[in-house]
DNA sequence: TAGATTGTTAATCGATTAACAATC
DNA sequence: TAGATTGTTAATCGATTAACAATC
């Protein structure tokens, strides 16, 4: 074949989720020395079925898996972070400086992910022109021409809820077509454009709901 | 019935990370005045099926709806707000207080959910004593002592991956029975013990899979 | 060779959607 | 009453899991 797998194939969303976890473990098996992993081992480690591994392995997989060995560390470690665009680094912005948005930005970790927060936009005059971790904060009034010239495609967005809307519009405006949105808000943008929810109240609606179901168990087994 | 329903009821995770979005629609419908709101109004505004919006509110909703009118607004605000524990302040602690912590600790949305950061940990000497938001930063060396002295349930780990799991087992020590994950690592903890997963990489990877999926398009148009 | 592991095809499970009856 | 909307039961869809064949 001509092109390798890691092009040709589609991983579902929830697949998609799991391969950073894959890797962690990867990562992990590639400091202990091992050359080779089986998909058992993965799905152990991580709690997952062995056959669910198996097949999201073998979506991005350029080499496939060796009977009896397992796969090839290495190899399928450069396949996902291939896959994940990882190696590619993208250019990106952030609007809204705030206390998350600044937190977003000093982490370094992103870089490893291939994301580079570029610039950071806020409409806060005394915010505008500092600098957080190297990053230079713009007024709002500059977010399209910035994000046309350099091609901006992901745009990141921390501000509070009821601003969301304007700044996904105008980063649709400046031709982003990837929204990272930690407002809990529901956006509306055109087609083509994806809007990636961070959703922290519903993850805390899982802590709450958790809680809940145990203290309920507790008072049932009283009564 | 003896019990509100929300007592009764069992809403599956994908239920439970929806009800956010239904209390924002729900609140702007409030503001807009509207008594009554209709399952499919709302879902329309979520871009959600009708039937799967109907279902989900049906097993939180005390009234029920009424036909030709809908549901009505405040009611099931309180009914949301209600199962969501939103009403009971739960104390929280949280570990790790570089810029993510920082962040979460100041972020003032959290008490809207029912959650209140009562104290820091770090073992960063510098930081320890110092103020973050009216929060106090302590030792992990209290840690436990403090959780189960105040019966804190709840846990926040934004450290860095290689520190978390000690982190985790700490907290599982201080009685903890929930804790909200921002590492990018698999936890391990005993049963009874909710992770949630905050997976920035996760999300990550969504945004650059539509970007890749679109490049490929375009490509494949052109050739 | 025998055994471990991959890869694939079929069965199961759970969530979403569709169809329809009930009600104000 | 007629019509809009709820609520429920059945059908569909997609992801996960199980069973089994292929391979080193």
């Amino acid at each position: 074949m001509a092109r390798p797998r890691s092009q040709d194939t589609y991983l579902t969303k929830q697949a998609l989720q799991r391969m950073p976890y894959y890797l962690q473990v990867l990562h992990q098996a590639e400091e202990e020395g091992r050359e080779f992993v089986s998909a058992a081992k993965i799905a152990q480690d991580l709690q997952l079925n062995e056959v669910l591994v198996r097949k999201d392995i073998a979506a991005v997989s350029s080499t496939g898996g060796r009977p009896k060995a397992g796969f090839p560390v290495r190899c399928l470690i450069s396949d996902i972070e291939q896959y994940m665009g990882y190696h590619t680094l993208k250019e990106t912005i952030l609007v809204g400086a705030g206390s998350l948005g600044q937190a977003l930005i000093k982490n370094r970790e992103f870089q490893m992910y291939g994301i580079s927060i570029v610039a950071a936009f806020d409409t806060k005059k005394s915010m505008i022109h500092k600098s957080i971790g190297g990053v230079e904060v713009m007024s709002m009034t500059h977010l399209v021409d910035f994000c046309l010239k350099r091609n901006i495609q992901i745009g990141i967005i921390t501000v509070p809820p009821e601003a969301a809307q304007s700044v996904a519009d105008r980063m649709v405006d400046g031709g982003i077509r990837a929204i990272w949105n930690f407002a809990m808000t529901k956006l509306t943008v055109p087609t083509g454009v994806l809007v990636q929810n961070e959703d922290l109240a519903s993850s805390l609606a899982m802590l709450s709901q958790h809680l809940r179901l145990e203290n309920e168990m507790r008072n049932s087994w009283i009564e």
